[in-house]
Order: structure tokens, then C-alpha cells, then sequence
DNA sequence: AGCACGCCGACT
DNA sequence: GTCGGCGTGCTC
């Protein structure tokens, strides 16, 4: 028998399979140890056969007593590798828990002692001895571990015990098992009318289905009862939870309901933690897996069910290599195993939302929340009024006004800032104003270094502005605030009220996130001032007043989703008010209170926004209704990069002329030209959806021919924040 | 990824 | 003469 293995290496050259003999036998999907060159790596062994070309070398070992990798995974892999051009030995180590590569994680052994004697007759033999007697009376019914024993009644009189053959020792193994005082709440709801036709769409669907559903509509309660559902049926369901919203209180509800079947995967957890879940859903001792993005590959068989929740959140695309999409993955997963998928948001993304209407999946609605209260009235400020009469401070008129209510009604605010990136972006203070792309309808992105405005889509350069060619002002600015400097404006205005702040830069700790969200839950402070982080996650009851600063500032994003993030955050944000009982109000203060984005937003009307912006997309020719791919080249050699720069060029133009459906090219230099010295340029690409599938290979191919010595190459799939 | 191999310049 | 720089190629 021939054993095809993958090494351990993440590197193109190597990411082949390579024929091994050996003289036991080894399961497909086992890591091994093989000798490769001069040295000794592991490996996956992804498939067998009976004969081969080249000579071979013997496996020297099996690494684990378990198989690694399923049959399922091993096609997952090799699908990746064709369709997302991922490495196979990338995908493998996506497949499991990093550690157990180098064996830098064991399955926890302890000693666990059990009376094996009756107490009666065990006192018998017990003479002169208070410790061992002591020890024996106070025995735990069922057992205890060794060195819990040792360490309340001493080494001796648990070794005489043992000795004397009372008390039995034998190693078991130890589930290191996350946040374990979190087991309770098995309430069960009752499900309206709304709820229980999702749940039934969802399984009668062998498909994709959206689930479309207002904020509080009670979409968990939808995806617990077609969990429960799917494992009657004795099949696998994994849930998918952006990673910022896997709070305890979900993991809480699950426990409830499903108990110890439940594995959790996410990134919070320590690896001996991590392994033991991984480890208990590969064996089938959990059958629901819990997760962020990565549990996407959760090994588990026989899968009945997958739920993206949130489906829209941008934490479902990978950004650092090896990237992918979680809704590939999913889809494929769907496919393997003909079972359902489930796309649930309160505002899915355009592109999911797109394929609902087409047919392409079915589309479930929820539009009552299920405590039949209306949403938060949103009222649209207008900015540029308050410049021009003066106030160039961050807070409007109105919002202080609310701000004073709330604080004087002894209830909770939230200001969210709007800031994404680093955003160096041009806006007239006094209309609005900002500069876009003629070819794009993209914002422009201010270079200091050379003065111009460039579009990160096209590479088109336009002159600098010093005057707004709207209205004339020459009050331009590249406005952005942070977190701190809201907090001192408020301070200054309400010097008597606490406020606590949540951004990027103040949780560095892992769960200082956690404790400043719940310092805020239980009063601590009146006011939370916060980024994206404070969109998702906990629900505050005493929360009455959400306050947007600088709306439209994710709308001059250099991205074409720009608006419909935009269009996200603020309909989630708005959802934070008035959970309860309490009525809530939203404020939010926008350059452009004209944008249709806010007209939209305002009413809460999703579709009336999704017809909006789907239309633009298909003007202009942006996905869902193309495929852009960009191509980075980057190298040390400034001249090496260019010249493989232009030859990615020249080889994408050509495939253009031959009119196959690749229809717009695009070199220029990246957006931020020098990276950890590095010079990097780009190749952007257009596709129309029909060519997608022929178009890809030979982009992924094109740049990996270049991707050589001291050029690096990689392919990006609709690229959000270029770089 | 590593590392051997091999072909040129600078030097004890 | 030879030490060592790094470009090139190979690993079942």
C-alpha cells in the first residue's frame, strides 16, 4: 500500500502529495511522521493507493490514537485548494486544534481514586491510624482525584489506604472544559406563529434558507427548537456566532437546552481547553458545536444543520492568510452532507439577500419582535446646521438635550463612534461634501506623500481639493475622533457623570471587553462611549439613548460596501435602545443627512434599502453582479515587484481580450505602497458572475507563476479595506 | 521551509 | 590557493 501524505509545510513548493510506503497499516485522514530530505515533519495522510513511480520511504510513526482528519475534510481541502487556491497543508491545520501539530497538547491524564472496599468492613483493617480514618469517613461517594485527597488528608494516608487495597487508583482522562460554571437556564419559550413557520421552512428546505429577521424577533429561539429538532433526526448541528458576540449567556442558554452536547470552539480559550472540545466532537461526544468563524470546520460527521448567525458580520471573512469565506466553507459542508444551511441577520448582506430574491435560497421573514414592541424612533441630525451656527463641537443640540433627559431619568446612553480604519478621506464641513471616484463610486483616499486623491479600486489620481467645488468653503477636513476625546467633551459638559469607554485600544486584556461590558450592565457608570465593540453583544434593559457621532463616516470608506456596512451598524446600533420595557430614542449626527442610507435606516426599511443599493450595484457593476479578485504583488526589490507587477498585467490583459468574462483590469501600486519594507503593487480585476467559475483558476494560476523568489504574489476575493 | 550544491569575488 | 556570499533546486 501506497500512503499519499501532505507535510506540514506551509509552502507552495512542497504542498503536493508525497509517496510514502509503510510497513503497518495507517488510516486516510491519520497524522504521521515521515522522513522527508534530511529531516524527520509530520503529515496528513490524505489518501492511498497501490502503486507508484517513485521510490519511497517508510512512515516511521503514527502520530495520535485518533484520526485527525475525516473523509469529509480531506474533500474540504482538496475543494479549497482548487476553488480559494488555499494550500493543502493550510487548510489541514485549519481542520484542527493548532497545538496538537508538534504534539504540544496531550489528552489531561490524572489519577483518580474509587473505594473499592465496603466502609464497615474497611474500618476494620483500619487501626491506629485518625488520618487514613478520617479520610475514610469523609470518602466522596462515587471518588475523588488523587491529588485533591493528598492535598486535604496527606500523602501517607492516601498511599496507606491504597496499599491496603481499600481505596483503588487508575488513570482517567480529565475533559478541561470551558467556562464550566455556565450550565443553567433551560428556560423554554413558547413559539409564536412567525417562529414556528421559520422553523419549519428551515427544515423542510434541503437548501440554503435566510432567515430575515428584525432585530428581537427571536431568531435564536428559531435556531435552538430546528437544533433540537435535527439532533431527534440523530444528526450534528453547528451554530456560527460572530466572535464578539459568543457571550456567556449564549453559551449559558445552549448548555441549558442541549447540556453536555454541546462542544464549544472559539478563540478565548486555552489550547489544553480547545483540544479536549475538538477532541470530544471529533469521538461524537458532542453534537452541537458552538462557535466562532473557525468552528466552521468542526469535525463533526453526519451534519444536519449549519447556522451562520449574524450573517452579515465581516468577522465571517478571514483577513489574514490563509483567507477564506465562512459561507464557502458552510455552502460546501451543505453540500457534502445534504443538509441544511441557514443564513439568519437582521440585515443580511446585500450578497446573500441578492440570491434570496433570485431563488437561489429560500427567503423566511420574521418582522415582529417577539415582545411586539416598535423600534426605537431614530432622528437624523443634521451637522452641517450646527456648523454654521457655530458649534464646531462634536455634540449636537439635540443630542446633548436627550443626553440631559436620560441621565436626569436616572437611565443608561451609548454613544458609538463611527470609526473604521484609518480614515484619511476629504469631507466639506459645511455640505457634506466628499470627492468619489468618477469611474468607482468610491471615495477617494487623501496620499500626503504625493498630495492627490486616489481611488484604491481603479488607481485614478485626482487633485488635491482646497476648496469644497459644492459650495465653495474652504473648511475641508479629515475628520476622525476617538473614544478619549469624546470622554473628555463629556466630562466637560457633565462633569458629574461616570463614563466608561470600549474601543481597540483599551481591551487588550482578553476579557477586559467582558468586564467593561458588564460594569456597564450592572450601573456602574451612566454613559458607555464605544467602536463596533459595543454593537453586539450584551443586552442593557436600562439603556434608553443611543447617540451615533459621525454617521457618514463609514460611507466614505474606500470600499464598495461601504454603505451597506454603513446601513449594518446603524440599524444594529439603533436595536441597543429600549430593550425592555423602556421606551428608547436614537440620535444620529451626520455631514449627510441626505444619504439614502439614513433615509432607509431611519424607517428601518431594509428592503427599501437592499432595492437601493442592489440597483447601484448593478449600474456600476460591483458584486453581487461581478467578482473582483485583486492581485498583490509585494518584494523587498522595489524593481522586482514592478517588473512582475506588470508582466500579472500583461497576462490578466490578455485573458480581458479574449472575452471570456474577465472584463476590466486595473494595475497601480497598492493603496499603502511600502509595508514593513516591502514595495507592493496591485492588479485589480473585474469577473461577471457567469465566467466566475472558468475565470478564477487562471487568476489564482497567473499569480502564483509569479509568486517566486523574492516576489510574493497572493489573490484576494472581494477585498474589503485594501491596503 | 530548510539545506546542500555550486559558482564567483576578496582575503589570511 | 580557499573562505563564504547567496542564487538554484530538491525533498516521496
Amino acid at each position: 500500500m501506497i500512503y499519499q501524505v501532505i507535510v506540514d509545510i506551509s509552502n507552495s513548493e512542497v504542498d503536493r502529495v508525497f509517496d510514502y510506503s509503510c510497513p503497518f497499516d495507517v488510516e486516510e485522514g491519520s497524522r504521521v511522521e515521515v522522513p522527508f530530505g534530511h529531516r524527520f515533519l509530520e503529515g496528513v495522510v490524505i489518501g492511498t493507493k497501490q502503486s507508484t513511480d517513485v521510490k519511497t520511504k517508510d512512515i516511521i510513526r503514527k502520530l495520535d490514537d485518533f484520526r485527525a482528519v475525516n473523509a469529509e475534510m480531506i474533500a474540504l481541502c482538496k475543494y479549497m485548494k482548487a476553488f480559494a487556491n488555499i494550500r493543502f497543508c493550510d487548510s489541514l491545520r485549519l481542520c484542527m486544534p493548532s497545538k496538537l501539530r508538534g504534539g504540544k497538547v496531550k489528552i489531561l491524564v490524572r489519577n483518580y481514586v474509587t473505594l473499592e472496599a465496603d466502609k464497615e468492613i474497611a474500618r476494620s483493617f483500619v487501626k491506629n491510624a485518625p488520618k487514613q480514618l478520617k479520610l475514610l469517613e469523609e470518602f466522596p461517594k462515587g471518588g475523588e482525584y488523587e491529588s485533591v485527597l493528598i492535598g486535604t488528608y496527606g500523602q501517607s494516608a492516601v498511599k496507606g489506604l491504597i496499599d491496603k487495597g481499600i481505596l483503588h487508583r487508575e488513570n482517567v482522562q480529565v475533559r478541561r472544559k470551558p467556562l464550566k460554571e455556565l450550565d443553567g437556564d433551560t428556560k423554554k419559550v413558547v413559539l409564536n406563529d412567525e417562529q414556528q413557520n421559520a422553523v419549519k421552512t428551515i427544515l423542510e428546505n434541503e437548501g440554503t434558507t435566510v432567515l430575515y429577521g428584525v432585530t428581537g424577533s427571536g431568531k435564536t429561539e428559531v435556531y435552538m427548537a430546528v437544533i433540537q429538532k435535527v439532533l431527534e433526526e440523530g444528526k450534528t448541528a453547528i451554530m456560527l456566532v460572530p466572535e464578539i458576540s459568543l457571550t456567556p449567556q449564549m453559551l449559558g442558554v445552549f448548555r441549558g437546552r442541549f447540556g453536555d452536547n454541546v462542544g464549544l470552539l472559539h478563540s478565548g480559550m486555552s489550547d489544553g481547553e480547545r483540544f479536549d472540545e475538538w477532541l470530544k466532537i471529533l469521538r461524537g461526544d458532542a453534537k452541537v458545536v458552538l462557535g466562532a468563524r473557525s468552528a466552521v470546520f468542526a469535525p463533526l460527521e453526519n451534519v444536519g444543520v449549519i447556522i451562520i448567525d449574524e450573517e452579515h458580520d465581516t468577522s465571517y471573512v478571514s483577513d489574514s492568510n490563509p483567507r477564506y469565506h465562512t459561507h464557502d466553507i458552510a455552502e460546501f459542508r451543505r453540500r457534502y452532507n445534504s443538509c441544511r444551511l441557514v443564513l439568519g441577520s437582521a440585515t443580511p448582506s446585500l450578497d446573500t439577500y441578492y440570491k434570496a430574491q433570485k431563488g437561489e435560497f429560500k427567503l423566511v421573514k420574521m418582522m415582529t419582535r417577539a415582545n411586539r414592541r416598535a423600534m426605537p424612533i431614530m432622528e437624523i441630525v443634521d451637522m452641517r446646521k450646527e456648523v454654521r451656527q457655530g458649534n464646531t463641537g462634536m455634540f449636537g443640540k439635540r443630542l446633548l438635550a436627550e443626553l440631559d433627559r436620560t441621565l436626569k431619568n436616572g437611565n443608561q446612553a451609548m454613544i458609538y463612534i463611527n470609526r473604521r480604519g484609518f480614515a484619511s478621506f476629504l469631507r466639506c464641513k459645511n455640505c457634506g461634501y466628499v470627492p468619489k471616484c468618477t469611474d468607482c463610486e468610491v471615495s477617494l483616499t487623501y496620499h500626503k506623500d504625493e498630495n492627490v486623491l486616489k481611488c484604491h479600486y481603479c488607481g485614478k489620481k485626482f487633485y488635491m481639493l482646497d476648496a469644497c467645488p459644492e459650495c465653495g468653503s474652504d473648511k475641508l477636513s479629515f475628520g476622525h475622533i476617538g473614544t478619549e476625546t469624546v470622554m473628555e467633551e463629556i466630562y466637560k459638559i457633565f462633569p458629574q457623570v461616570k463614563v466608561l469607554r470600549l474601543d481597540n485600544d483599551t481591551t487588550t486584556a482578553k476579557d477586559s471587553t467582558a468586564q467593561i461590558l458588564s460594569a456597564f450592565a450592572k450601573g456602574e457608570a451612566q454613559i458607555l462611549v464605544g467602536t463596533q465593540m459595543i454593537v453586539k453583544g450584551h443586552d442593557f434593559g436600562n439603556v434608553t439613548l443611543v447617540g451615533v457621532l459621525d454617521a457618514d463616516l463609514s460611507l466614505y470608506y474606500s470600499d464598495y460596501r461601504s454603505n451597506e456596512t454603513t446601513f449594518q451598524q446603524i440599524t444594529q446600533v439603533a436595536g441597543r435602545a429600549g430593550r425592555n420595557d423602556k421606551e428608547g430614542s436614537v440620535i444620529i449626527q451626520t455631514y449627510n443627512p441626505a444619504h439614502y442610507v439614513f433615509r432607509f435606516a431611519r424607517q428601518y426599511d431594509y428592503e427599501g434599502f437592499f432595492e437601493k443599493e442592489n440597483n447601484i450595484r448593478e449600474t456600476t457593476v460591483f458584486p453581487p453582479f461581478s467578482k473582483i479578485m485583486r492581485v498583490l504583488v509585494k518584494s523587498e526589490k522595489e524593481e522586482k515587484a514592478l517588473v512582475a507587477a506588470r508582466e500579472c498585467y500583461a497576462a490578466l490583459r490578455k485573458i480581458k481580450e479574449e472575452n471570456v468574462g474577465l472584463f476590466r483590469v486595473q494595475a497601480m501600486q497598492a493603496p499603502v505602497k511600502r509595508i514593513s519594507n516591502e514595495f507592493r503593487f496591485q492588479v485589480v480585476i473585474w469577473i461577471r458572475t457567469d465566467a466566475e467559475k472558468a475565470v478564477t483558476p487562471r487568476v489564482y494560476e497567473t499569480a502564483e507563476k509569479l509568486n517566486k523568489k523574492p516576489v510574493v504574489t497572493f489573490v484576494e476575493v472581494n477585498p474589503v479595506n485594501m491596503r
